[in-house]
DNA sequence: CACATGTCAGATGAACTGACATGG
DNA sequence: CCCATGTCAGTTTATCTGACATGT
């Protein structure tokens, strides 16, 4: 009773990267609305939640390569929304803070992704959207530790 | 007694971002192996599944812009995985059909994207691995068709 | 004339690679 | 000496855009 043959290949890493061009569409669009982009979003949002850090410790907690830390952190900061200062203690190091219009663009894009999620799980109930969230939690907090 | 702070944001279409980049490299990894690509596999994929097509059809099976199904059957054309013959029904179409080695190929594709799955999944137990692919399934299902 | 199809050229974003200078 | 860090240049893959010729 379904029009759509329903054989799709079940494989959960193939579902995902699948998947995930929907939600990439869906959330870049989000992001374009406010002017940025993934890395920046990354970016914003470790620092709010994990506070200040230097460029080779962002990439290592978005998942980014230190040379493309370099790129996103030179856009974030000629827009004033991070500041990149010298570390005293370790000559090596920049110290890439938050600013105060960082916070309200980061705030921007999470308004942004939510107005997408309700297209994203348009089909899921409100138990199972839990469901999805904890699994996927699980999933990333195991393999974000390498 | 946890090392790693666990303020992560909870959105899951963020979430499945995120994933979605490990998924992605664990899942090239195992395509690599066989010298093939994401866009190879879609196509295989869609026409072991669903049978020969047009291109413009693969494209809407695949998720793929027409544009890009050009380029990635002129590769699997060269490697004889496909074959791409006029349609005589309607003279602007090509039909694209899987060859017997081209089957071959999707299954090395598929054993590899198997040994791929223990590595992403490895923190869930069974019975979540099948509710995950069971809200994955529905999700794309749900996307699929538009 | 509107529309679908195959094709091509090019743009953008994300991810990666290799190199190098500097400092710990 | 080895390793970490920041930076730069360049490559690959995936995705999308606009254009065009051809055929329905």
């Amino acid at each position: 009773m379904e029009e759509t043959p329903e054989r799709l290949t079940a494989k959960p890493s193939w579902l995902l990267t699948q998947l995930a061009v929907h939600a990439h569409r869906l959330a870049s669009d989000g992001f374009g609305e406010v002017g940025a982009r993934g890395y920046h979003y990354r970016i914003l949002a470790a620092l709010h939640e994990f506070g200040a850090a230097s460029q080779a410790e962002l990439g290592r907690r978005c998942n980014m390569d230190r040379s493309d830390v370099v790129a996103a952190i030179n856009q974030l900061g000629e827009q004033g929304f991070v500041e990149r200062t010298p570390d005293p203690d370790d000559r090596r190091r920049n110290i890439v803070a938050l600013t105060a219009a960082g916070d309200e663009q980061l705030r921007r894009m999470d308004r942004a992704l939510d107005r997408v999620q309700d297209d994203l799980l348009e089909p899921l109930a409100a138990e199972d959207r839990q469901t999805l969230t904890r699994l996927l939690t699980r999933l990333l907090a195991h393999h974000r530790r390498r």
